[in-house]
DNA sequence: CTGCCTGCAAACTCTTTGCACGAAT
DNA sequence: ATTCGTGCAAAGAGTTTGCAGGCAG
């Protein structure tokens, strides 16, 4: 949200490390990764991996920034630049699921693969994002067919809440 | 969208036109925006007036660029600093809905008044931004709230949609 | 008169892009 | 050896803000 990232990283004279052999906890999305790049005819990099590994680590919702700095924290040579040209391939091969929440920034998150037509819960005190699934939605895409003649190709549902702990208590029991 | 409207305008010397001689076509919605900024013990300017009507005069939706414009027309000192800076006067009055179809810049229509639950559907084809009911909206917010213990605030449901006319013949017959 | 409002321009935030070097195939 | 990918820094796009002067109440 800050920019108060800017700090540098020199670059090491040290060979990174491989990056196969970063733990890896997501084997299976990182190999779908490592196939749309040779089925799009894209370039398997260290950097594109650190990215991915970085996205995948995570259990909440992040911005373009923060996986910057997650990446980093793996392969030192990654930039904000390439940082921003990953993203939409990620996101493109459907391993990432998008979501503009209408605060000027987008955030990430991976794709649990199940469920297409989630909501997003946003929570005004702690700024937390949860997806809960709205079924209903895909029955809503049929409406607009015929209501309107025009055929949906994706559909977001957002709702802004507010934490009742929060406002009693002044603490959310969900932060942490 | 592009940033060709940066046309100087420089201040006429001649008094402006009254702002309540203009010929207003919704004068209720206008009393109500005067009623709000005198509740909130704000000035009622020309400018904001002229903001307003602009808004007012609309049928699609808008831009604050867009809106910058339309204000000029009626009053040349409108200034983009004050449009940024009465939208969300007009959005917290509810005279005004804010739509972030999630291209970087936000849109802005008149709000119908009725229904604070609709949908938005954007041709991906048109940009168009059509409006149509959800009351289900309605219902899922109470889902919300037995689910996560959150009570919602908001909810926006968008929709992205291709032409299908469009898409046969080149041409989207909702255009103009 | 008082102090909120305004226009101007600069600043800010997030994202994209041009360029020359470097690495993947 | 090619050619694509990369880091860097600058540019863009949309929005916000500090300041000195202007107008509403």
């Amino acid at each position: 949200m800050a920019n108060l990232n800017a700090r540098r990283h020199e670059r090491i004279d040290t060979p990174r490390g491989e990056p196969d052999s970063r733990p890896v906890s997501n084997a299976a999305a990182r190999d779908k990764f490592r196939q749309y790049l040779i089925k799009k005819g894209l370039r398997v990099t260290n950097q594109r991996l650190a990215i991915f590994d970085a996205a995948f680590e995570r259990k909440e919702h992040f911005t373009a920034e923060q996986l910057l700095d997650y990446a980093r924290a793996l392969d030192d040579s990654v930039s904000r630049a390439t940082v921003y040209r990953t993203l939409p391939i990620m996101t493109e091969s459907a391993l990432l699921r998008e979501v503009d929440i209408g605060t000027g920034e987008k955030f990430y998150h991976p794709a649990t693969g199940e469920s297409t037509q989630v909501a997003q819960v946003v929570c005004v005190d702690c700024d937390k994002i949860f997806e809960i699934s709205a079924p209903f939605m895909e029955w809503y895409g049929s409406t607009v067919s015929s209501k309107l003649g025009l055929t949906p190709v994706s559909q977001r549902l957002q709702v802004s809440a507010q934490c009742d702990a929060f406002r009693r208590t002044g603490n959310c029991p969900r932060r942490g």
